[in-house]
RNA sequence: GGCGCGGUGGCAGAGUGGUCAUGCAGCGGACUGCAACUCCGUGUACGCCGGUUCGAUUCCGACCCGCGCCUCCA
């Protein structure tokens, strides 16, 4: 099977073909740097980064640019606040997004442009789409002509009558459509701006996008990838841009993909129902694995809830591939041949079909449990190392993951063996009151053990 | 109001015109000194009503309910 992508243009799976299969080219919108992110836009990153992964495999050369958005509105508030220049913010928050995405294990993309760095190909663009009748510029703003364009709304599937109809925002003077929307707009002294045409001013929301993709990816790209949310109207409004700033004539982007969200114990997460998860305190809280497999483990175009249910069921497959590799340290994988031939592959190539896929390993693990001699064994731990290594999930030392995760006042290693050897007397000693009121002890203080031939082994609790 | 998406067993979550998703939890059993791990077994699932069909959870239509976007948002 080849790789199979539901495009939000069409509204329907379609088989995946690039337009130069030597050169892959996929843009995803990425932060705009004025806070921590939070557990939804982490969520986005991995589906997106997960696509990366599966399109390195299949292409020689994938070029995957994500943008950090350093000149917006909510950063200038949040400048204004600490009085400091935008740079305070953004510096910050886009060295944070990198740590983020590192703790995720996330790869990093190939280009990560910023808008700041683009001011000239940002308004180049636009006086491309003024000279092709596409944009005017009216009351220092530059506006796009959303008249101009026959199918505009095609992408979100809304037509212009509709939308002024259901408008609920005040048309502002200088628009000729109540639907045109900011290209450029003029900045008062205590804003940041750059000189223009059209006098001192900075860009709007969406023209970055387009500026930096004709930039560093072309005319067309492969994909473009963002949050549902940004369907309407960010990537209709980039959609009508990148069409209309030049005479390419495969479209600005051919697949679009979009992920859904993510709700937080069955609610929609905000900061007024206050169960707004930043990324960072979830992945202070919880190992990174478990919050990558937690993110991949709905389909990325269904709405997913986080819940503690969750993460319990994300620990429960994390624990099961380190016992099978605590169990054969001492059997050597076989190694796989081809990966994208794997069962597990294969339900990625389908749409990043990742339930299915995590059911296949799951399905390996018992297989492994099963397995009748070391040779089946091996060839099922080199099929779910490869899966492992290709999710970076489970890339710990089989103790460090069951012994890590201490926190303040838990109880030491050696105090934890202590009692093990103790116990371990005991039991010789069949003083099994004792061994047993030793476990009892252990468990109150969050230590789980377990009687092997080889001895006790023993694990934290989650 | 407009546009779009969805309603699957206790929960999470795939999928299919007529044999099993998978996981978590539960229950029974094996293993164990007892546990844990692991294994075996276990549950009248597909919102409601019509239609098409030999047969529909899966296709078509109506209805009910939920969600998202329409304004900054992954």
């Amino acid at each position: 099977m080849s790789l199979v992508l539901h495009n939000s243009l069409t509204g329907k799976k379609e088989p995946f073909e690039p337009l130069d299969p030597n050169r892959v080219t996929m843009y995803v919108c990425g932060p705009t740097v004025y806070n921590y992110i939070h557990l939804g836009n982490g969520r986005s990153a991995t589906v997106f980064d997960l696509l990366y992964r599966v399109l390195k495999e299949l292409y020689p050369t994938v070029e995957f640019a994500r943008n950090f958005t350093d000149v917006d509105d909510k950063i200038n508030a949040a400048a204004a606040e600490l009085n400091a220049e935008i740079s305070v913010i953004t510096d910050k928050y886009i060295a944070a997004y990198d740590e983020d995405m590192a703790a995720l294990g996330n790869l990093e993309p190939t280009l990560k442009p910023k808008a700041t760095e683009h001011i000239g190909d940002i308004i180049s663009t636009i006086e491309a789409l003024i000279e092709r009748g596409h944009a005017y510029a009216s009351e220092g703003h530059v506006l796009f002509a959303v008249d101009s364009m026959a199918d505009y709304g095609k992408l979100s599937k809304r037509n212009i009558d509709d939308m002024i109809a259901g408008a609920r925002v005040e048309v502002a003077s200088y628009k000729k459509n109540p639907m045109d929307f900011v290209l450029w707009k003029p900045s008062t002294d205590d804003l940041p701006g750059w000189d223009s045409p059209w006098g001192r001013g900075r860009p709007g929301w969406h023209i970055e996008c387009t500026a930096m993709i004709q930039k560093h990816l072309g005319e067309t790209i492969d994909i473009h990838g963002g949050g549902s949310d940004l369907l309407f109207p960010h990537h209709e409004n980039e959609l009508a841009q990148g069409t209309c700033c030049s005479d390419h004539s495969g479209g600005y982007a051919k697949y679009w993909v979009h992920n859904a969200m993510l709700d937080i114990e069955g609610e929609k997460m905000s900061k007024s129902l206050g169960n707004f998860i930043v990324l960072r305190d979830m992945l202070a809280e919880q190992p990174h694995e478990l919050v990558r497999v937690a993110l991949l483990s709905a389909h990325y175009r269904s709405n997913m809830n986080w819940s503690e249910q969750l993460i319990h069921q994300s620990r429960s497959l994390l624990d099961r591939i380190y016992t099978i590799k605590r169990d054969s340290a001492d059997i050597a994988a076989t190694p796989v041949e081809n990966f994208i031939e794997l069962p597990f592959a294969q339900m990625l190539l389908d749409d990043l079909n990742t339930p299915k896929a995590f059911a296949v390993l799951h399905e390996l693990t018992n297989q492994f449990f099963k397995a009748e001699n070391a040779e089946q064994q091996a060839k099922l731990k080199g099929e779910i190392e490869a899966i492992c290594n290709f999710l970076n999930i489970a890339q710990l030392e089989p103790n460090a993951w069951f012994q890590g995760q201490v926190s303040e006042g838990d109880i030491s290693a050696e105090e934890v063996e202590a009692l093990i050897e103790e116990r371990k007397q005991a039991k010789k000693n069949k003083d099994f009151a004792r061994a047993d009121a030793i476990r009892e002890e252990l468990a109150a203080r969050g230590v789980q053990i377990k009687d092997t031939r080889e001895g006790t082994l023993w694990s934290r609790e989650g």
